[in-house]
DNA sequence: TGTACATCAGTGAACGCGCGTTCACTGATGTAC
DNA sequence: TGTACATCAGTGAACGCGCGTTCACTGATGTAC
């Protein structure tokens, strides 16, 4: 929690960041689509043309918080993966409580990232971010699977691994799955599925 | 596609429905947070002020809608449901078929209906409905286990398949699934996650 | 069938609001010599 | 070290906009006798 504190004096020194982390907080307090670039300037302090010395518009200013959320997305899952050993089930199983959990710890920010695309259109940078925390995915299914990674099996797995762990982090930050009841946590329902996901394979 | 004809004269005679189902149009080109109670107004011949005699307030017709969407969802599913064998891995695959299909249909409602629950809080109505539609799936996987509803492992596994095909409608229609790439449709997708979930028991 | 009246579903003007963005400006900072 | 100047990052006032909601009103409809 980082508190704003705008530097005193003229130049402001840092009010891009301090405008990104403004428009955070208040997506995470009023939603996505309630945040206004005259309150995060009044929030970090400048006047409300201020902004557009940093940002073309709006638009760029979601933009980059999305960005953020994404990189702090894929540094957890990166984590995750390194707390475990590398392509073990137990790895894919931190990887997808890590995303639920990034999910539970910035809900409207996680909504966001996913709705840029539909609302800003589609971005390179954006793009390539999430792909890199995708890829840490992909690398641990691949060598449990002790395949390449471009092999359609460990692609395969790890779509339907990741529509698991995202249709439950979706479903739990909207309110319709209830962790904790029926005596199932988040780590409980995500090994379960996992573990369904990744049994030997048949044919 | 119904056109939306205002009655001339005085009095409407079907305001109410007419109202929402501008919303609907709006909301599906704008997406849900971007529609007015003002353009619904004009899009159904009617002075701005008119809809709050059918409605306490913009919220309210926002519900409207989302239980209108909710309804046709859980329509589609028992119709799925209705055109296999009942308790089959095929009426399984359909349901969640259907559930994939009608979030391409109506992207926007679809989300709209799932953020309900935050943006204006729990509704008895809503919760009704949507677990009216979740009970389809529900009753054909407990046919297929052979066990009760409320037996956990029923419970489990249709809410594991209620996340994948959540998932997966998620991220079909933010964009970040490409289906027919890698020779992947939603239906081989579905099927082949339901399959893996719904493999025999092993304990 | 006709009349009196209550109710209902609209009108349309008005309110106050906060927004995104632009613009001419100014004071601070950095640089070249 | 001092000076002249270009650049930069702010200000703050102003713009036009469309919104949600209210309100006194009015004309159409339904009902009782």
């Amino acid at each position: 929690m980082n508190m704003i504190e705008p530097k005193a004096g003229y130049h402001h020194g840092d009010l891009r960041a301090q405008l990104v982390e403004a428009v955070r907080g208040l997506i995470e307090r009023d939603g996505p689509d309630d945040f206004s670039v005259a309150e995060a300037s009044r929030l970090a302090g400048v006047s409300s043309g201020a902004p557009y010395k940093h940002f073309k518009d709006r638009d760029a200013i979601l933009k980059a918080v999305a960005l953020g959320g994404l990189q702090r997305l894929g540094e957890r899952m990166a984590a995750a993966s390194d707390s475990r050993t590398y392509g073990t089930q137990e790895a894919i199983d931190a990887i997808g409580l890590a995303y639920v959990q990034f999910a539970l710890d910035e809900p409207a920010i996680f909504r966001m990232m996913f709705g840029m695309k539909r609302k800003c259109g589609p971005d390179e940078n954006l793009e390539a971010t999430g792909m890199s925390a995708y890829s840490v995915l992909i690398g641990n299914v691949a060598a449990y699977r002790g395949l390449g990674a471009d092999d359609p099996i460990v692609q395969r797995d790890s779509h339907i691994l990741w529509t698991i762990v995202h249709g439950h982090a979706t479903l739990r930050i909207d309110g319709m799955a209830k962790a904790g009841t029926e005596a199932t946590t988040d780590e409980e329902l995500i090994m379960d599925a996992g573990r369904r996901v990744l049994a030997p394979l048949s044919s």
